[in-house]
DNA sequence: TGTACATCAGTGAACGCGCGTTCACTGATGTAC
DNA sequence: TGTACATCAGTGAACGCGCGTTCACTGATGTAC
């Protein structure tokens, strides 16, 4: 069965992006390595020819989940200017289809603890995060980094209480409010 | 084996607190019945004397643990005048020690996306949320209710974010100087 | 007050099942001649 | 150009193990007489 060169690059990579949205849905306990490899189109004893361990898949796959969000937001940024930008960013990820579109919401809000809890996989994301906090900050450079990160953590916070809430638009609406600055209130 | 009428209930509550600080700790799929129950001193058979399965207790621990956060909160507002209360409830919940200490920490940081998943837990969960809310509101009124939810939002995620930085205490510094509002900057 | 019995919280063996991982094998492809 | 062989991505059976759950049993306690 052996394949044209790149053919197993690409199989890998069918493999991260299975795993990743099986993981941010299900949790990374509640997917099994048959379950990521059946949905890359696979039979599970193959997986071992391409990752070591089930706990590499996991630091692979968040860290290449989170890379990808990253580059959207520098994307942004390089395209708009900065108000716009800055609307762009925080009204997509403190949008309703995010908070539903568990299977492709951000890492941080999907498996955060989860990922926690893995020293591999935490020190994966390490890099994803300081660059989403260098775009918003670069967004906004008057607030300074502590401000680029209070806004990065009321936006998780609010896709996180989301999904736990009955009115969902309520949590993201207000944390919209907060990071945009419209009528901040009561300060 | 037949203990005086009140052990049961007794004994309920120990199965209930070692399964809060283990789900908290591991994830709900990372600790078996068996481990909650020979950390609350038991053999695992008897769990299915107290709970009918093991997502009754998922939901049951979920809910507890945060009502007893909720509880805390409405002592601390009861107990001081509305600046030093607010003051108490941030600083405590942004706290180096509240990162580090997984075991006991908030299950909206701990068990957050993982309760989301499971619909049992996730609704037990909504009474408890909505008193912290009104809290948080009731400690700063001119905001309203969004700025309680987006102050909310804004702790949660720091915390969450803490635990998968390297520097949890500038996160955690720049979430209480939002919440706080010490110079939101930029605005 | 003392004895016999019913209760039932907790025990521990057993169940079927799915997990992560290993490994001997297959067979399509690239390469050597 | 055509044939023989080596490679190696992927297969699928098998491994030991721990999971959630069930169940026949135990034995300390409360109750009835």
């Amino acid at each position: 069965m052996r394949k044209p060169a790149e053919h197993k690059a690409e199989t890998r990579s069918r493999i991260i992006e299975a795993a990743s949205r099986l993981f941010r849905a299900h949790g990374i306990d509640g997917v099994g390595v048959d379950a990521v490899m059946h949905a890359a189109g696979l039979t599970h004893g193959g997986f071992y020819g391409h990752f070591p361990s089930k706990e590499a898949l996991v630091a692979e796959v968040s860290a290449a989940s989170l890379a990808r969000a990253a580059d959207r937001w520098e994307r942004v940024r390089a395209a708009e200017a900065s108000e716009p930008a800055l609307l762009g960013i925080v009204q997509s990820y403190l949008d309703p289809a995010h908070v539903a579109d568990v299977a492709r919401g951000c890492v941080l809000t999907t498996l955060g603890p989860e990922v926690a809890r893995r020293s591999e996989a935490r020190q994966a994301l390490g890099k994803s995060v300081e660059r989403m906090v260098a775009v918003l900050e670069a967004l906004r450079p008057a607030g300074g980094r502590a401000q680029a990160l209070a806004a990065l953590s009321t936006m998780v916070g609010a896709v996180v209480l989301a999904r736990l809430s009955d009115a969902p638009e309520d949590v993201l609406a207000a944390a919209a409010a907060a990071v945009l600055g419209d009528e901040p209130g009561g300060r």
